[in-house]
DNA sequence: GATGAATGAGACTTCATTCAT
DNA sequence: AATGAATGAAGTCTCATTCAT
């Protein structure tokens, strides 16, 4: 079958893909062999390797493919120059993701691959530098802090630890427990947002740091 | 057999314990052979199947024993009558305790313990009820709640899941990175307890909202 | 179709058989793979197989033509009728022959080639046949035997075993290390020739057959 | 089976040599599958990991063998004072050895390692030192020369280059063809000790040096 | 004729665990 | 209790060859 489209192509990997992501969310990455996702897949052993080169760089693909969902993900929320409304899509968008059993599937492989971080130099690069978008949430704190829209006190590379690890934190959480109240953690999270990072508006308008309904 | 022997059975115990730690720290459990853990302790293949049924229970045991020392940390921090104290104090506990090098190559460990609880259920349910203390917080919350001490209207189980979401994320990024600065984080997280979480104490205890540096 | 097709297959042909030995003097005939093949002659997997059923018949295509290139050679030297400068000009022919660089290459196939005859009938057949045109050399002892110009009480089986041990000798020596000294070799090959082969000119001389009691 | 004799460790590697030599001669290293390695020796594929680090080592550890024992052939005859008998004693010694079955049967295997040797830099060092102690040979030549025994006029390394040859090609051709005439070869190898290469004994042994330029 | 994606048997090697000593 | 040689199932990956296009 040789001269086949890049769309062809595309799906195949697709396929092998998906059943690795299948086999590494109920198995894990060194529980599942190499036959399971053959199996899973429908193709031979020998295509597999026809689009990846080891069982690792199937690994590092789906980090990848991972990472750049978040990115996006993240980008558009922070694009947002309403400062508030940016920090809620983006505290919002994650937790929504997240509902979707489907991804609470795919996120069980995450979970693993920041583990497998800590073994591959290829995957820790590319979750130290994906997982979190945490530059961009960097210059998200840094340029709103000089429109005066954030709080100017806060270190923006702190601020982006703790917002990281409130967005992996619960991705831990769920995977471990899908039961978790998802509304409860968001409802904290806007009221960290609000009464936290966000900078008083303007002279009189005090009541975001009041906490009205308390 | 007198004591003796029982001391010299945990001597054993602890020497592999120590080596597994260290080798899967350095490669993680499924690179690390049973040859490689041999070596490291300085016993024999045939010895540490007289202690352990398997490579399986090593990292049983070894996650039944950080969530122990967990617990105790929470504990300790917890059972402090002065609410904010409590609270700082369970902060800092941890991120003091991270800061040791060698608390931080265990630590390499944790993060594979979480990994693997999604697929070994002995596993899932030493980390589940384990790794956060998540109890112990949600009785603290509901208590000091109770004495007035916390704010009211927060969900204690929410409360007890944002709290555990920014421990297990500083682990998680102080594993991939351990030049993290400490010292930011533990301000915000410090911010956080005292602006989101205490009440009002009373009317003329002002100074604690006030946040004098901002 | 006219002859400019069959042109074009035996060129394709070459294409193939050049890249394979390029292939087999660098890595071996195991070692090699049919990509590697395919990669180095700039054809597809399924090209060569229109021109060779497999790639045991590439090795014994190959076989096949040195053993017809070393025939000529030895067929040439050996026409010629003053038998010391026949013998001397299949040594030098030989030695030349094998001093060029492109040849000494080739040669490595060669060496190959003579393993694989242990294993395959069919790569047998061609080196017993052909690798020693030993028959060649048997006819020629033999008649200038009977010419008186070749010492009569030499076995000619066994000369040209030992004819051929000489050539498959520095073959394989040089093979080994390409900076053998060609020369020196070449002399004792002549020298061989003139005091142990050639018989006495002159009418006369029997003392060379004898072989003194020494 | 733990704690076990060098003797038992010695006769167990000597198993899987020599049931390696044995499917090694029938089939060439390439096409014998560690499968028929563990049949024909009758252990389990662990054991034999626990010998030897991977097919390839079994070829070098034979290869090694092998040299070791020509070496310890050639230092025996080359011993010898009589330097005609050393000598003799030299073609004899590998003759006789070569008309052994079995010896016959491992003599595949060096045909085969001598191919080898222009793949792995390993086998090669192994081979180029060591298939024909051709250092001996070479020393040997020298002393002997400057005693009187040996035509001072022959170069040492050629000298040896040639006798190596010599042994290398009937090598390849008993394994071509095991009817090979041992006897006939044997003579001819004697008639050029004798003719070529002994000085004359006697005063008045100038001709033999002087070569005339026939 | 030419292509090259697909195949799947089979290659080498590892490794958790056992058990005779 | 301790040892460590032995096991053999299972793992990852390769590769000669085919055949639909």
């Amino acid at each position: 079958m040789p001269r086949v489209t890049d769309a062809y192509r595309e799906s195949r990997r697709r396929q092998i893909l998906d059943a690795s992501i299948e086999c590494f969310a109920r198995e894990g990455f060194h529980r599942t062999s190499m036959a399971q996702i053959i199996a899973e897949a429908g193709v031979s052993a020998g295509t597999i390797y026809l689009y990846f080169d080891s069982k690792e760089e199937i690994v590092e693909a789906i980090a990848e493919e991972r990472h750049a969902l978040e990115s996006a993900l993240a980008a558009t929320a922070l694009a947002n120059p309403d400062t508030r409304q940016a920090l809620h899509d983006l505290a919002d968008g994650y937790l929504n993701w997240l509902s979707d059993p489907i991804e609470q599937k795919r996120r069980r492989v995450t979970v693993q691959v920041w583990a497998e971080a800590l073994r591959s130099d290829r995957v820790a690069s590319i979750v130290r530098d994906g997982v979190g978008q945490r530059q961009q949430i960097i210059d998200f704190v840094r340029e709103r802090q000089q429109q005066g829209h954030l709080v100017a006190s806060l270190d923006p590379d702190s601020v982006s630890r703790v917002m990281l690890s409130l967005i992996l934190g619960f991705v831990l959480q769920q995977a471990w427990d899908p039961a978790i109240d998802v509304n409860g953690y968001r409802s904290i999270l806007n009221e960290m947002i609000d009464r936290l990072l966000l900078a008083e508006p303007s002279p009189g308008k005090v009541d975001r740091v009041r906490l009205p309904k308390r």
